[in-house]
DNA sequence: CCTCGATGTCAAATTTACCTGACACGCCAT
DNA sequence: ATGGCGTGTCAGGTAAATTTGACATCGAGG
């Protein structure tokens, strides 16, 4: 359980695009639902591959979804 | 050993940068050399933490050093 | 020729991301 | 009340990322 650095905005942006649910999320990315709630809570951060797959789906760029602080 | 769909240009960027060798690299990642190669040779797709790590090692974006072709 | 540094590869172990299934809570409607 | 929906959590698993250690190759220099 890998506490991450890496902050990200998935709930605004769910919220933004027409309130769309964690389930709806994990559906359209091929995770499941727990995967998609501890990436929105920082427990872990995700693959490169899976972070590239969140932020077409926001159609944003990744540094739109994920920010690395310092 | 998962093929990923993701591409990079680490070995571009580690020349471009004083020739940084794979080693030198891994030692500031914090990682081991194997790491480096596989990662480099795209055999599988780092932790989100890891590719802004590399891209904040040759001060530039993260897309400029990973690409999620499609 | 010999060595050294940089690169690559393999096997086995550990850690971390991710899955499956179940259950609990708060909310809002009926 | 009660039933569904969105959210969160937990235990126990599989798969993938990362480590450790060893060995092999190749090019450049001494």
């Amino acid at each position: 359980m890998t506490v991450t650095r890496v902050t990200n905005s998935i709930r605004a942006l769910r919220f933004a695009h027409q309130e769309m649910t964690q389930a709806d999320l994990a559906t359209r990315l091929g995770v499941t639902r727990q995967t998609v709630i501890a990436i929105e809570q920082g427990r872990y951060s995700p693959t490169l591959e899976m972070a590239f797959q969140i932020a077409r789906v926001f159609k944003v760029p990744l540094d739109a979804v994920f920010q690395y602080p310092d």
